[in-house]
DNA sequence: TCATTGGTTAAGGAATCACTTGACTATAAA
DNA sequence: TTTATAGTCAAGTGATTCCTTAACCAATGA
């Protein structure tokens, strides 16, 4: 079972925001220069440039200066790392559904219990 | 492909604090009281109750009390909502790294592009 | 009945967030 | 060389987040 450390915390607070949902998505469609993502948005450079700062810092995007444009390419290990976490959790619960159905077929009776 | 609505930002909200991943992770092993939910964090208890607040503002968690315990339950379609989410996003770039990798097998030369 | 247990409400405070404007730098184009 | 483009830095603001304490209510057990 995977460590995560406290990198979750920052990895879903950056995608708790629309904005930063939207320049993944397009990010996953290939980098992009900064000036790119920020033209569908209705906000200043500098409120983008947060952004991208946000998701630079939890490693969910990397950028490069190149002459006077910085291009930003998606880094979708970090994506799998917050999936991940769900699918475990998804996976437990489905278990536990199962030993639930299990153990009503072998003992009804018994009521459900947290510790099952 | 799912609409998500605007409910993804506080599903991803709720999950970016570590209390509230902990209480889903002790929820996923079946329906807690209040106080049980409380026991193992430092905090006071109307600070959970702020947490389990958020959970269930978000969907992913249902409440009932019964006599003067509230019982806890996780709802695990809201968890899926946010898996799906990743999981799109994730097959989105495996498909565009396989069209990549078919574009350069037949014709070698074109560099890479965002629309792609 | 009275104390205890389990939870709730309200108010407030420090920190963080998402955004702004204004001033600025560096590269590229005319 | 001048001008436009692409991005950066700093400071400030209103809203939200996470937590606190204090007071409170309602169910339960002695």
């Amino acid at each position: 079972m995977p460590n995560y450390g406290g990198s979750l915390d920052r990895v879903f607070q950056a995608l708790a925001d629309g904005t930063r949902r939207a320049m993944v998505q397009r990010l996953i469609r290939g980098p992009v220069p900064v000036s790119e993502l920020a033209r569908p948005l209705d906000m200043s450079l500098p409120a983008v440039m947060q952004h991208i700062q946000v998701l630079e810092a939890c490693g969910l995007v990397r950028s490069e200066k190149i002459g006077r444009v910085r291009t930003c390419r998606i880094e979708p290990d970090v994506l799998r790392t917050a999936e991940d976490w769900l699918a475990e959790q998804r996976t437990s619960w489905e278990r536990r559904l199962d030993r639930l159905g299990d153990h009503l077929l072998d003992d009804p009776g018994t009521p459900e219990q947290g510790s099952l």
